[in-house]
DNA sequence: ATTCTTCTTTAGAATAATTATAAAAAACTC
DNA sequence: GAGTTTTTTATAATTATTCTAAAGAAGAAT
């Protein structure tokens, strides 16, 4: 099963059509062995330069936001002045080097199991990430 | 010793001359028994309606900034269009209610000690913080 | 294949948070 | 009080993100 298969399955899963801009988005996103960590700007430009047509930014922020509707995509809570997402939607810690503006994936193991002892009345535990910052 | 002798001590540590204005944030800010989760927008609300005189925007963005690097305010890291702040300097962690948008504090107790059993060459810890999502 | 309908793309405008600017005002020093 | 430095403030600039509406592409029906 070629890779593109695979793109066009997400796509319709996530309700969109398979368009050329937005398989060479999926390319770009998913079409490497290690995790990705990017900004919608770094997809961008990593899009007009691995690619030979032009997608629009807009058409970028529409498919990462449907992708990470449907799960395909992780948004990392760090505050920056963009928003960070990431390839590996398993379950996952990250540091953060604020100097350098990198994010590092933490596996479970490297962390441990956390245990959450206090809950809201009416409200169930989403997720639970952990972001270490890391300074020199 | 009255609560303004504090607010101006923070100002002076923080390089800051004490002015009326960053008084009255002072007020709005650390005037509490509880902690205080807060974005810069909520506090220029609250400094508008608390307080006779008017501070403008870009004050309340130079005093907080300037409490936050002298470690007077803690920084929130959840994904949002805002920036989110907290005057409980102390490690803790955080709930946040996506639905509501609310932050609720977790104590340490409440989460139990995080081992983090990787770390990065000449990099060190600067801190862990656990962000638990929750939903309906 | 052709037509028709619905979804997409796109450039550019609109919005919103934050930062920068520069002149008037207040704080500090002597 | 005179002179110097820092602040305040309104406003402009910047930046990330969302919205818009017209032109184009995809899918369905014939």
């Amino acid at each position: 099963m070629t890779s593109k298969q695979e793109f066009i399955k997400k796509l319709r899963n996530s309700n969109l059509r398979p368009t050329k801009q937005r398989i060479n988005i999926c390319e770009v996103l998913f079409n490497r062995d290690k995790t990705f960590h990017f900004t919608i700007n770094d997809l961008f430009n990593l899009i007009k330069d691995k690619t030979e047509e032009k997608v629009s930014l807009a058409t970028v922020y529409n498919t990462v936001h449907a992708f990470h509707k449907k799960g395909y995509l992780k948004e990392i809570p760090i505050n920056s002045n963009q928003t960070y997402f990431d390839t590996n939607v398993t379950d996952h810690h990250h540091f953060f080097d604020v100097k350098e503006e990198r994010l590092i994936d933490l596996k479970n193991e490297d962390v441990g199991p956390i245990e959450i002892q206090k809950s809201i009345p009416g409200k169930k535990i989403k997720s639970v990430e952990v972001l270490v910052k890391l300074e020199d």
